[in-house]
DNA sequence: CGGGGGGTTGATCTCCTTCAATCAACGTGG
DNA sequence: CCACGTTGATTGAAGGAGATCAACCCCCCG
């Protein structure tokens, strides 16, 4: 058992205020929303959505980190969307949820009943203009994951995904390291390889490599210092910076 | 050489009229479209915008198929999006291009230029709108074939996207087929292969593997004849009937 | 006739999967 | 406090799906 995390009620001082999906609203717009939202807490471990449940509610990761998963008959899995704060869950205008929406960690959103919400989109451009961003933003993301899925080898893979979370971490935290990074994997090796897909075996191999070549050190499991961010995405494929630096 | 197209200059009576990104404009607000829009032809093969370059237009696909594709220094290309009529090509509220946009038929555009656009977007909300519901679709679209990607052997790509052509050609042309089906491959099997995440020689013998075992039947290399598409869907591996039959 | 683009097929190789053993950390109940 | 089970991770050995390299075919077109 945990203690359920105290929020503030307030939309001002909310963590995710500039850059959830409600980031462009004005205060009066704010003020609709805060009548309508509640927010759920969700443990680690638990299944927010089913895929193929009805969704009755939109909403936005306010703390934690979930997933969104598509499994087959025969057990098969794979990651399609990594959700961190601020990130929207939840597709306006369609009934029944697509994929699983699965907790990490332990998980706080912020809701709204779709209705309502769809309704506000109408009459709320600001929200609507938002939310076109940040699923063209996801669009984007979602193709530079086709291009790791169906090109790159195992270890510019795990490349890719530790820089990429690396990136993450450096925007969301507002740091700017110039070369030296620590970041927490907040996956375990077989979420890394459902994001990848791969085998928990050749993620952890190709970790393990990587350490090895000492493009990366680690402290435990999960924690990893990369020493020179360029090497790693040297590593990665990418093409140079990757808008990463400078 | 070939005869340029000649396109309506009519919104009212254009192909694309009720899918494409204008499809819940009302008469007012197509005509505005119309007095700003332009169109373009390009050939099969010729590349309609260079990744990485200014982008100083959005449009939509009228005729013809064009590819998105990302490709990496050392030349491993990843189809990320196939472009069919009344889908959109560009992103507002961004300069560059993301991707390379080449066109695999002859196709014919229907341009905007890029600030009159997003001028419009903010004050004609049947356009964001309808630009975010396709914007949805789309990552849904890449979602899907992340599993595809990710999970599914050489045979169950082939068979995925042979069903999804079934599939659109189905909802496109208006077509209800029960189980027989016959399309025409847009692609070359490189361009298969570039989508899939394969090597044309995988696509080439996987293709003969399918028609060997009668899961479909060829007419030259391009024309395809399904004969049962839920013995095709099965291949693909996807869950019974994937929303496609009743 | 020659050449080139698209396609098929064969032989070989290799990277990743599969199967399996082992380990460390942790919690739990006797 | 220790035996035990569990969960996440590492590592090894063997096998296979798909890549790679290469030859060849078909068809169209100049």
């Amino acid at each position: 058992m945990m203690a359920t995390q105290t929020i503030s009620q307030e939309c001002g001082d909310c963590p995710i205020r500039h850059r959830a999906v409600c980031a462009r609203c004005e205060p009066d717009e704010l003020q609709t929303l805060e009548e309508i939202k509640y927010y759920r807490n969700f443990q680690a471990g638990q299944t927010i959505i089913w895929s193929g449940d009805r969704m009755d509610f939109v909403g936005s990761v306010v703390s934690g980190i979930a997933t969104l998963t598509q499994t087959m008959e025969d057990g098969r899995c794979q990651m399609v969307g990594l959700l961190l704060p601020s990130d929207f869950v939840g597709r306006p205008g369609r009934d029944g949820a697509a994929y699983d929406v699965v907790a990490t960690t332990d998980v706080v959103m912020c809701c709204f009943r779709k209705r309502p919400f769809e309704d506000l989109m109408t009459s709320t451009p600001h929200i609507a203009h938002r939310l076109l961003e940040m699923t063209l933003d996801e669009l984007d993301a979602a193709r530079e994951w086709m291009l790791v899925l169906g090109r790159k080898t195992a270890r510019e893979k795990i490349a890719s995904l530790l820089s990429i979370i690396a990136r993450r971490d450096n925007t969301l935290n507002k740091r700017n390291a110039k070369t030296r990074m620590v970041i927490d994997l907040p996956l375990t090796r077989e979420a890394m390889a459902d994001y990848l897909g791969l085998t928990l075996e050749t993620v952890s191999r190709q970790i393990s490599a990587l350490k090895k070549d000492g493009v990366i050190e680690l402290e435990g499991k999960r924690h990893v210092i990369i020493p020179d961010i360029r090497r790693l995405m040297d590593e990665a494929g990418d093409d140079s910076d990757g808008g990463f630096l400078v």
